[in-house]
DNA sequence: GTCTATATAATGATAGAC
DNA sequence: GTCTATCATTATATAGAC
């Protein structure tokens, strides 16, 4: 899916480019050197320089390619994702370059990451929306807040997986993985996990209660 | 709730120790240079590395630290955490340097942050099954895996909170942002999303269908 | 215990040959 | 375009004086 560029008509450019997506999603930013990304690439340090001008603009052009080419694949996969609200970031879940270096941008708070998180909410309220209309999702007051929370429990949880995985005691992308956590996942979106409203019924008439005393907050 | 020492009867040690917490809960742990831990502590770099051996060693006694303050904190506000599932790492929510340290090693998968996810998930089963006795939260055949996915989302909500708040409008510890929030999650765990369980029921059958062929997997 | 001075290693970046 | 050689900086860590 991700992996359609044939190993022997990469550019130079490109081999240094892809070595550095993988280095940076594999260990971040910090610690990867210009020269590790130099050996993958198989050319000499100085080359990396000359072609990027310097290591954050050898991020930078990454960022680039890898929000081009992640919106590449999710625009193929655009029928997928108007059926099924939560299948929009399907593509980031599998354990390939692309995806991890989005998720370690996420986790070091690169540009790349704001961007990437604005447009995926910004697309999920728009299928929220609809599937509000086709009756696949509860109405809500609050649907932009839902949205967003979901949105940062989805990356969150993909941020996690390693802590996940272990307590689920299987590999943190392994299928197995992936049927516990949908299934759990599933459970709560479903039915939620409170017998009753007990809990959102407090927390509304606490809010009342403040806008009485003082309409400015609450 | 989490300075509770006065500025003036800590020690040189404790002054380094603390003034790291900071740095490492700030910056992170590789971009915190030994350097500026000691312009913190008011002290020389060289005294830094002689009192902890090493800049590892530094970071092993903060997580040391860290995690015990922690506990002792959580200890102390055990009975709310025992009236509510989900007040069990309300002390971490807060904006100050024990939370944001902790927060900052889940973050960079520091050895603290496998031993505080992994308390807390474990503390949170026990609550889960006293919850479901006591008639407060929803019966499930998944019940362990279902703690899990929330520990992780409450972590990973946590992690993203710059990006929440930004689409929220609002700072990301302010009030207004708790607000928010908590009136989002709440919704979502008292209600669930979909308005029926048709995407549940499409993966029970699913997982049945793959069992019948292979048992073993599915 | 605390400091200053320094060793040592690694990094991003540059210069110039080919 | 690509390399080798090198610079300047910065980092952790150590040695020894007080």
């Amino acid at each position: 899916m991700f992996n359609s560029t044939a190993p022997d008509d990469r550019s130079t450019i490109a081999r240094i480019r892809d070595s550095a997506i993988e280095r940076f999603g594999e260990h971040g930013f910090e610690k990867t050197t210009v020269r590790k990304i130099a050996i993958g690439a198989g050319v000499s340090p100085g080359l990396v320089l000359h072609h990027f001008g310097s290591k954050d603009g050898l991020r930078s052009a990454c960022d680039d390619y890898v929000i081009a080419e992640y919106a590449r694949v999710k625009t193929d996969t655009a029928e997928a994702a108007n059926t099924n609200p939560f299948a929009a970031i399907a593509a980031i879940q599998q354990d390939s370059p692309i995806p991890r270096y989005l998720l370690q941008s996420m986790r070091e708070g690169s540009p790349a990451a704001t961007r990437l998180f604005d447009g995926l909410v910004e697309q999920s309220v728009r299928l929220m929306e609809q599937s509000v209309e086709l009756g696949q999702i509860r109405p809500s007051e609050n649907l932009y807040d839902v949205t967003v929370v979901l949105a940062a429990w989805q990356f969150g949880g993909l941020l996690l997986r390693e802590h996940v995985g272990r307590l689920f005691g299987v590999e943190p992308f392994s299928p197995e993985m992936t049927r516990r956590h949908t299934r759990a996942v599933l459970e709560v979106l479903t039915h939620g996990v409170f017998t009753d409203s007990r809990y959102e019924d407090a927390w509304n008439q606490l809010g009342d209660a403040e806008s009485t005393h003082d309409p400015e907050e609450g």
